[in-house]
RNA sequence: GGAGAAAUGGCAGAGUGGUCGAAUGCGGCAGUCUUGAAAACUGUUGAGGGUCACACCUCCGGGGGUUCGAAUCCCUCUUUCUCCGCCA
């Protein structure tokens, strides 16, 4: 949520800034100025009133105390129209700040400078690339045909006991996965961040605090009965730590990682490009977050990017990083990097991590703030990153270590799983 | 799941209808003393809105009510603790 002040001091910045996203930002945030407007107006005027009806009250308990009981009756009068002024007062008060809010949530962030202009994500800006494409055998195959070969992931089997988009693991490939997941964290860790776990469930304030909500409503699972929601990413829980928190300025930064699983209802979703493991509704990830001084915030996603990079080019796998065009960002996200593997049987680019900086945009949702040099409460700055999202890493790896005699083992995880092939 | 008790500032903990945003202690911050630190002493120290700055307003788990006036009384929800039941 963008912050009042901010869209007084810089409102045409913001209207520049959010064309990129093609977001009437004018009319949006005229709305939002007018309401302000409204809003402290009302509140003025019921402040007044309650002002009014508290300096009575005080002189009525007065004078009751010095037993002039009559003088006391003849003000508690007065207060009668006082209190049904203060009433009608406070509940355009609360219209106004509902109309507000609504609107307030209705505006995304607003991009960062370098966020170029654009729709869809062939308007991405390609940023950097590295490692070698492997070339392949001559019957290569994708993932989800060596899954099957191997008998490492069963999908008909996921169908079964749930439906499409949640596979079963078996033998190498379940023990694959939990390698993945250990050698991640223990990458994440050794940079800095808290290892940490945390609920798969959240409830629907927290799914406000990270945007998730009111914005993505159909993408999460609800469980209806309880009024939870199936985290789509860990994010919304580590993040919603820190909620209603004034942190420490010395705490800074605030580094954590923890792996969940992450459920996506994908609704809409369709087509080759959802085959195997491509697009899952349940899918393991590991995720970094952090809470940053405003100052440093950047800095520390270009950390965060840094980070990535060294996992990649340990896995030994071909990647590139791509900055979010304006039509491409999320919601909340000022600035994001996104990185794809190359799949070289899939011939195509897949999606293994998202690294992005929220600014205040979370924070001031969340209420986290730190203390400033001077005292006063300032929102902090969030950010996170995949580190990694484990399905695609995993095709990817299938794929890119196909050889005659089975499927490699990249070096640095052969010890995280005990053999070398599949 | 059943019965009872409770929820107050960073923490502990007073406060049962009026001047209480709230005693006191601890912690934090600043200072005195000290070569430095500790101890001791002094001062300061919740959040949000509003204002150039004050004034002023709101907040004592959430929501609603009674009252001229609520941290304090009533209703309701949530959470925590104790006892019982069940259980990985």
């Amino acid at each position: 949520m963008l912050q009042l002040q901010a869209i007084r001091d810089h409102k045409d910045e913001f209207i520049k800034a959010l064309q990129k996203r093609n977001v009437d930002g004018e009319s949006l945030l005229n709305g939002v100025l007018f309401l302000d407007e409204k809003r402290r107006t009302t509140q003025t005027q019921l402040d007044a009133t309650l002002a009014e009806s508290n300096k009575l009250s005080k002189e009525i308990g007065m004078l009751f105390k010095s037993g002039k009981s009559q003088e006391a009756n003849v003000i508690k009068e007065k207060t009668g129209s006082l209190k049904e002024e203060s009433k009608q007062l406070s509940e355009a008060l609360n219209g106004i700040n509902e109309e507000l809010q609504t609107l307030l949530f209705q505006i995304p962030n607003v991009p960062h400078n370098s966020v170029p202009s654009g729709n869809t994500d062939d308007d991405n800006e390609e940023i950097f690339r590295e490692g070698d494409i492997p070339k392949l055998i001559e019957k290569a195959q994708p993932h989800w045909e060596l899954a099957k070969k191997h008998d490492i992931i069963d999908f008909e089997l996921g169908v079964k006991v749930t439906g499409a988009g949640f596979p079963v693991y078996k033998g190498k490939g379940a023990r694959l996965q939990r390698a993945l997941i250990s050698y991640f964290l223990d990458k994440n860790a050794e940079a800095g961040y808290t290892e940490i776990q945390v609920p798969h469930l959240v409830n629907e304030t927290s799914g406000f605090g990270t945007g998730q909500l009111p914005d993505k409503e159909g993408q999460m699972y609800h469980v209806g009965e309880d009024d939870l929601y199936l985290i789509p990413t860990a994010e919304v829980p580590v993040t919603n730590l820190f909620r209603d928190e004034i942190v420490n300025e010395k705490e800074f930064p605030i580094c954590y990682t923890a792996y969940t699983p992450c459920f996506r209802r994908e609704a809409g979703s369709y087509g080759a490009h959802v085959r195997g493991l491509n697009r899952l509704h349940q899918f393991d990830k590991v995720e970094i977050v952090r809470v940053e001084h405003p100052q440093n915030s950047y800095e520390a996603l270009d950390g965060m990017v840094e980070h990535v990079k060294n996992i990649l080019r340990e896995l030994k796998l071909p990647y590139r990083i791509l900055r979010l065009c304006g039509g491409d960002l999320g919601f909340t996200a000022a600035l994001t990097y996104d990185f794809e593997v190359f799949s070289t049987a899939q011939d195509r680019w897949l999606e293994i991590s998202s690294v992005s900086n929220f600014e205040t945009y979370q924070a001031n949702r969340l209420k986290l703030r730190y203390k400033d040099e001077n005292g006063k409460s300032q929102f902090a700055h969030t950010l996170n990153g995949s580190s990694l999202a484990l399905p695609r890493v995993l095709a990817g790896i299938l794929e890119n270590y196909q050889t005659a005699d089975g499927i490699q083992i990249p070096e640095v995880l052969v010890p995280y799983c005990g053999f070398d092939t599949i």
